[in-house]
DNA sequence: CAAAAAATACCTAATAATGGGTAGATAAAA
DNA sequence: TTTTATCTACCCATTATTAGGTATTTTTTG
């Protein structure tokens, strides 16, 4: 069996570096370029064949994701693993939905990285299992709509909008800390939302605040 | 002299009971009546005269900001102090510009209570030191138009408005989670707000988000 | 009235944010 | 070519938040 013929595309010379050295005692598989630019690996795409493409979503000249398509319109054979720190659902989706055969963190094993590899040129798609996770919990968001919020709920979620902490809306509303803490937990819970900086945004386009 | 005839409009009876004891030892004044809501107030005030009224903001039938207003409609020689938790600049301005003497925080010490109605009854206005750092501290948001971003900030802006901590903002913009932290110091800085809740409530305000 | 929902309050422990700096390296503008 | 702005990164110390509970008391509602 040939070796595959693989290229990685990133703006970061370190990055790719990194990857040559980790995948050179790789037995089944070849690097035959690394490139900074989207622009750079499709010029190269026009007068060589490649079976694999280790890609990044932030490149200078145009995103992975858009990449993705033009790759795949050009050689619908190559099978491509997005490379990538962003934890977006819908990047994540995007990739795939544009022809990408697996998505992984740059802090991912080598292990994970050389699993994917072997599905992807088998045709299967294949996350890392961080990505697996943040896959399998969409957002309530993109569930539901808003969520009810109970009279208590909706005045905390105003004095937090006001920058007040915990103690000083306790202190305001004669409530004990700790139930303004329960109060804000279930706020955060309720949309689904990581923290308050994300729950003020999503109230705010919920039309909640 | 006679005694000041006062009254304590408050919708919590403890407040109201906690106020009669401090003030029964005070020489220059007696408390001859205790008010859950706005308008058991004004239906004394229609058949008793008083000199000086404390004021909660919140009560159950009217805000204390417009009892103010009526307060005074009524007799405009009662002097009203507010007695309240509320530190918003907003509500303090328009409870002097509608007609109070004064602004206590309720943990206010007994002295500053004294000082303040002493003052209140010599037609002179008057702020508990917190109260006076808070007014003679604007919102930036009052003094000038939004703030100037640099491009750095408003990416790690819009990544801290998704919920991100700095240490996976850092991990997705190649920096120190240190360096992200300074960001959102200035942010918060700049914005002059006490938190992030508050800065994207204000980011969102001003259009930025 | 019984059951469900809401509001209250606590626990522990870990992680994150905030406030007060300082400071060097680049990059842009005067 | 200086000055100015931006970006970078760190120090220290304190406070706040978050995550995982549990549990009692009020209110509401079927």
């Amino acid at each position: 069996m040939p070796k595959l013929r693989t290229a990685i595309v990133d703006d970061h010379p370190i990055v790719i570096e990194g990857l040559k050295a980790l995948l050179s005692n790789e037995a089944n598989l070849k690097i035959v370029g690394g490139f900074y630019s989207g622009e750079a690996l499709l010029s190269y795409l026009d007068t060589h064949a490649l079976d694999l493409i280790l890609l990044d979503i932030t490149l200078p000249d145009m995103n992975g994701i858009e990449l993705c398509q033009k790759i795949k319109a050009v050689s619908l054979t190559t099978s491509i693993l997005i490379l990538s720190n962003h934890t977006e659902r819908s990047i994540i989706m995007q990739a795939i939905q544009n022809g990408a055969s697996g998505y992984l963190l740059k802090n991912s094993s080598i292990d994970e990285l050389r699993y994917c590899i072997a599905e992807a040129v088998k045709g299967q798609i294949c996350y890392s299992k961080e990505i697996t996770e943040i896959i399998s919990r969409p957002t309530r968001n993109e569930l539901q709509g808003p969520p009810r919020l109970t009279r208590r709920e909706k005045e905390i979620l105003s004095l937090i909008a006001a920058g007040k902490t915990s103690q000083v809306i306790g202190q305001e509303l004669f409530l004990s800390p700790l139930t303004v803490d329960t109060h804000r937990k279930n706020l955060i819970q309720k949309f689904g939302v990581k923290n308050v900086a994300e729950l003020i945004m999503v109230a705010v386009q919920q039309q909640i605040l």
